[in-house]
Order: structure tokens, then C-alpha cells, then sequence
DNA sequence: CTGCCCCTGTAA
DNA sequence: TTACAGGGGCAG
């Protein structure tokens, strides 16, 4: 599920739901959550936290504390997170924040992928290093992506993928932008004309932010339902339906171990 | 760069 | 039973 714009949708909801609110207690149902920290070493360091904001960076979900901390909370492949009275938690809850009243964050992983850290400022500063631009930001501008664009000799999808360069985007979303820019997936980065790579920056911005306001209305709901996703999707998972630009069947490759998902014909 | 690993769940 | 899954990290 979470690519940016299912983070961004899930950040700004827990920030409605729990800024201002004080974490009392921290519940960890498996030791992976919160490696390499114990998660009883954590929890006893979040009892106590006054939540100030809720923001997200790249495709982490950040809780900013009074006193400079930080919980840094990766959603892996199956994440969410949402905030519920204590009644009723599903089999796949990793772990719950109680809240100063009565409610709790609620952390649900299946897959067991989800990490969540408390940083102090210089901790949350090394973690922000090694991350590249946001592709809603000023900071993503063509120029940035040519001139990025010029050094990589990699296939445009995995390009997109590394999160070094420009974050945010994941297997959905990349694939998405590239046919919305008509570019093929496999296309190198460095043989890309200027013209393409025009199209593939505003290509990125139009599908992030379509993405992040539909995610953001799905997601009013208490919960995200595993049935609200995957609209607005031009090829991925669609293999062998039809382009809805030019009718051509949507092919399938393998790239960097992930299915990549195009139109042969738009995507050149 | 590819491949494997981390895990569980679901569908073919 | 196998294949695949929207994440990332690490080893060859």
C-alpha cells in the first residue's frame, strides 16, 4: 500500500487525529517492529511523549515530539496506521500507542516489513541526509532531474525506484508516471531527451498529487480499506488489458525484481 | 547490476 | 503447491 501518496494520506490524518495528545503506554507484539532496539527498551522511551505534529518524509510517517524527538515509523509493504479505541484490533496489529485519552495509535503490519525508530534531532538529520529531493517540493525542479538524469545510465523505472535521487515514488506510481510521460520503463536515463524528461517531471508531479488528494478522501474513513486502492491506475496490474489511450495490450517485465507494467505501443 | 532475504497473506 | 505482492537492505 504505501507509496508517498498513501504516507502523505496516513500522516495527515494522524496529525487530525493525535497532534497534541500524550503517548502513556507503547505495545509491541513482535521483536522485528522496532529493531534493533528492544521493544521494550522503546516503549519505555515513547511513555510520556507529547505528540506535536505528524509530517511525512519520502515514504516515512513522522511523529515529532516536544524535546527534539522523533518517531520514525516505515510502513514496509503492508502498513497503516489509524487511531481507534482499544476494542477491537486485528490479527495483523503489530502494535498500539496508548493516547492520554483513552484512545491509541494503531500500527498494522502484516507483513512484518513496518520498522518504527525514535531519533533524537541528530539522528532524525542523518536519516534526512541520506534521502533524495521531494518530488512535491521546489527543490524538484526539471532542471534537478535533468541534471540527475545526465549522470545515471539506468533503466528510467529503476531510476525512479532509488530513493537516493528522488523519494516517494514506489512499483505503482513509477510505473504510472512513466506512461503518463511516454517513456518506455527500460529506456536509459541518460539517453532521455530533454523533452521527455520535461514530460517525465511534470509527468511525476501530476500523478503524486492526483494520488496523494484521492488517497487523502479515501482515507477519511477510520480505516483504510484494502478495496479503496488502486484507483485512478493506467497500467499497473493491468496485464494483457487494454491501454486505455491506444487499446494495446499492456505488457509486463521484470525489472530489478519487480513487476513493471506498460503500454508497448504509448511507451517508446 | 542481480539475487536473496526479511515475513504473511492471497489467489491461481 | 507455487507465484506473487505497493517496502528496503545487503551480499555476491
Amino acid at each position: 500500500m504505501p507509496e508517498l501518496p498513501e504516507v502523505e494520506a496516513v500522516a495527515r490524518r494522524l496529525g487530525e487525529w493525535a497532534a497534541g495528545r500524550t503517548i502513556v503506554s507503547a505495545t509491541f507484539t513482535r521483536p522485528q517492529t522496532t529493531r534493533p532496539e528492544s521493544p521494550r527498551a522503546l516503549a519505555r522511551r515513547l511513555a510520556g511523549l507529547r505528540i506535536q505534529s505528524v509530517a511525512r518524509r519520502a515514504k516515512h510517517v513522522l511523529v515529532h515530539f516536544d524535546r527534539g524527538k522523533t518517531l520514525r515509523i516505515h510502513l514496509g509493504m503492508t502498513g497503516n496506521l489509524w487511531v481507534d479505541d482499544p476494542a477491537n484490533r486485528p490479527r495483523s496489529v503489530r502494535a498500539w500507542l496508548g493516547l492520554d485519552d483513552g484512545r491509541e495509535i494503531v500500527f498494522d503490519d502484516s507483513r512484518l516489513f513496518g520498522r518504527m525508530q525514535l531519533l533524537d534531532a541528530p539522528a532524525l538529520a542523518d536519516f534526512e541526509r541520506a534521502l533524495g529531493v521531494e518530488p512535491l517540493s521546489d527543490a524538484f525542479t526539471p532542471e534537478f532531474l535533468t541534471g540527475c538524469a545526465a549522470k545515471s545510465r539506468k533503466a528510467a523505472k529503476v531510476f525512479l525506484l532509488d530513493q537516493r535521487v528522488v523519494v516517494g515514488l514506489g512499483n505503482i506510481w513509477a510505473a504510472e508516471s512513466l506512461f503518463a510521460a511516454r517513456i518506455h520503463p527500460a529506456a536509459a536515463m541518460n539517453g532521455l531527451s530533454a523533452r521527455k524528461l520535461r514530460a517525465l517531471h511534470a509527468a511525476i508531479r501530476e500523478v503524486l498529487s492526483a494520488a496523494v488528494e484521492s488517497a487523502y478522501r479515501e482515507y477519511s474513513a477510520p480505516r483504510l480499506t484494502p478495496e479503496s486502492e488502486g484507483f485512478g491506475v493506467s497500467v499497473y496490474n493491468r496485464l494483457g488489458q487494454p491501454c486505455l489511450r491506444c487499446g494495446r495490450k499492456i505488457a509486463r517485465i521484470v525489472q530489478a525484481g519487480r513487476s513493471t507494467y506498460f503500454c508497448p505501443q504509448c511507451q517508446r
